[in-house]
DNA sequence: AAAAATTACTTAACCGTTTAAGTTATAGCT
DNA sequence: AGCTATAACTTAAACGGTTAAGTAATTTTT
């Protein structure tokens, strides 16, 4: 390595390494002669200062962290851009985190941000989170601020960017009865997310609204393994009584319903409707189109990484409780209307 | 920032903290009781050294940097995910650079990494890119190694992991032969990579092989713009001597093609067939299904990053030429066979 | 013309580690 | 007993920057 450093720089010029540091940072003590000549040197050595040294001086590493249950998702990897994007204009680097829905995960890679290795982090939290001590222990010690986006929990007073689930839940039931369903099935993970608990509660209020009947049986919970999903699945579109509808709160689901269906031979949207939670972009060519619910999620990322960024800028750790919600759009396409 | 540092344990213990720093190394210098006493204050305390101070004094960021065109796209999404399992077990930091396809981005990029702030790069390419300074740079300068992966320059002497693209790419036109196709339109995105040179030899040798003409007039190149590529294909697929038979090299032109069949009447697979190189899952739940060149994008990012890892533990920058190739799949289903 | 202020630097400390080189006390050897 | 080896440290330099404090020369002020 032989890379350039400020002292060959200083030698080369004889000027101390304060000198050219300071002419760097076109400080007001340097005057404009000497700034040129040093500018000049360092363009024409390629200096680049190194990345470490500065941050550790400075305690301020110019990186922050994403850490998400992972990337191989639509809805995820349409927030990374979406914070990329401004992550990128202010100069700053981006590590990735992936908690693979891991709370042991989520908690070895919290700690090590106590290394001071990023100046604000980014969390979305794993489907088995129930407990907040290592992200409180973060913000409580002022290692660095976190900027909840899509998986947040209340019990923690930060900047929260959320997309507006129980609304989006409760027009997409509500869209389900106006098309004709009474008996609306809701497929959900289990977990302790509060966008789980909002999107139930939405799918409970739209039914009761309009008096069709709530029934907590028909909330199915699946697992991780495809494989056994598919066969719940195929337990519940098999019984005599059967649901007409299908709320399908996560995405991977709504493809495993059309498959089920395609076994069963049942047609949608004549025998079932379904609506899913769902950012991909093939939806609209699905077979029939799939009605969703589609997140902003590149907006969400965005927004995250803004409100992130007006803290690290202005050092003020003083969230506002409130979350910021950016509306979900509720598209509607073949699967629950014919001829769309 | 209350953070605890080595300074803090040394002055508690009455030690150097260069006895503290040895101890917590387990070095043969300090006595077992010594470190057990250390040991257990570090812990008490919640000790987490410095990421930036270890990183500068030993000149090793334990952080590799990815170097890609976009996040929100199945291929390198799932190829992230590669990258991250063994980067996670091996105790690295992962940072993700998205370039857009812009050669602007890729070489601002790459020349930071002039900083030292990460050990080993993994990149793919950008679809602009046809000149390689800003990569031997970094290598020449002993900076960092580079492996690349599936979008890799002949120009460059190092580790890359590829998949059979021409193989793949001859198999699926021979498939679209066998299925009766004759007229194979082939669309790509313009680019200088090798993969799409690739591609293309594969198609125009299956068509050699078949004794089908080959006319240069049948490969149409798509831009950035979705709205203008639809306008394309549109064109393509309306004219009089329309094609029977698509070869998408490109994921998001799978999905074009099945919304203008759908506009302007063609029903797939009987009067056009299509083979589409894709990782979606979405695949099979399309309508008809959608034949797909499968690319092994998880491992391919596992394999570049284990090359990485094995060259930054031995430190061996003798990066062996011949690419590592992992095989893609070719999946048939309903859009070229009908009933499937 | 003397005092004060400004300019353009330099010196040295510091960020938090690691590590080469030095030191002291004890143990082992003859 | 005297010498060497080893164990268990400490001291100090280093990594590559930034920055507070100091300084000498020049300029401005009165």
């Amino acid at each position: 390595m032989d890379t350039v450093t400020i002292k060959m720089l200083a030698r080369e010029l004889n000027l101390s390494t304060a000198a050219v540091s300071k002419a760097l940072s076109d400080s007001h003590e340097i005057s404009e002669s000497t700034k040129l000549r040093v500018r000049e040197l360092a363009s024409k050595l390629n200096y680049i200062p190194n990345a470490y040294a500065g941050s550790l001086r400075r305690r301020k590493s110019n990186t922050i962290a994403v850490v998400l249950p992972a990337v191989a998702d639509s809805f995820f990897s349409q927030a990374i851009n979406g914070i990329e994007s401004v992550a990128e204009k202010k100069g700053y680097h981006v590590l990735i985190y992936l908690t693979h829905e891991s709370f042991a995960r989520e908690e070895a890679i919290l700690k090590d941000f106590q290394s001071g290795r990023v100046d604000g982090i980014l969390l979305s939290l794993t489907a088995e989170t129930n407990s907040y001590r290592h992200i409180t222990g973060l913000t409580e010690k002022n290692i660095a601020p976190v900027v909840f986006f899509d998986r947040v929990c209340d019990e923690i007073e930060t900047a929260k960017i959320v997309t507006n689930d129980f609304e989006s839940s409760y027009q997409a039931t509500r869209h389900l009865i106006d098309c004709g369903c009474r008996k609306i099935e809701m497929l959900s993970i289990s977990n302790h997310l509060s966008i789980s608990t909002q999107r139930h509660a939405g799918y409970k209020q739209a039914l009761l609204d309009a008096a069709v009947s709530y029934d907590p049986v028909n909330h199915l919970f699946t697992g991780n393994d495809p494989a056994s999903d598919a066969v719940l699945l195929k337990q519940v579109l098999g019984k005599k009584d059967r649901p007409d509808g299908i709320l399908a709160t996560v995405e991977k689901l709504a493809t495993a319903v059309y498959m089920s269906c395609k076994e069963s031979g049942l047609v949608i949207p004549r025998d079932l409707k379904i609506v899913g939670f769902s950012n991909l972009s093939s939806a609209a060519i699905l077979n029939p189109s799939l009605t969703t619910v589609t997140q902003p999620a590149f907006d969400i990322g965005k927004a995250a990484a803004a409100i992130l960024f007006d803290v690290l800028e202005k050092k003020n750790f003083n969230l506002g409780k409130a979350p910021t919600v950016l509306p979900s759009e509720l598209i509607i396409r073949g699967s629950t209307i014919a001829g769309n």
